[in-house]
DNA sequence: GTTGAGCGTT
């Protein structure tokens, strides 16, 4: 099964490269995606991340609130956009 | 070149 993680406040300089080599780091990512504006195409400041289910509870444990490039990034599940 | 509360895209 695969879930899907909400990751906020990140910062400007975050790419999906990084988020998918720490969040592999503690589990299997399966897909990392970053919101981007758009319209400007610049980083609204959170992404979102495709974990397993199972890896889904060590991922928020070791990722919310892990420090990145000096800023703690906050790590959700993230809401069903789809039923 | 800037900013910061929030749940996206094929």
């Amino acid at each position: 099964m695969v879930k899907t993680l909400y990751v906020g406040n990140l910062p400007w300089a975050a790419t999906e490269e990084e988020i998918k080599t720490v969040f592999s780091d503690h589990g299997n990512v399966l897909d990392c995606r970053i919101i981007t504006e758009r319209a400007t195409g610049r980083s609204k400041g959170y992404g979102f991340v495709e974990v397993q289910e199972e890896d889904v509870d060590k991922m928020i444990s070791a990722l919310d609130g892990h420090e990145l490039d000096g800023r703690k990034i906050v790590v959700n599940e993230a809401k069903p956009r789809e039923n």
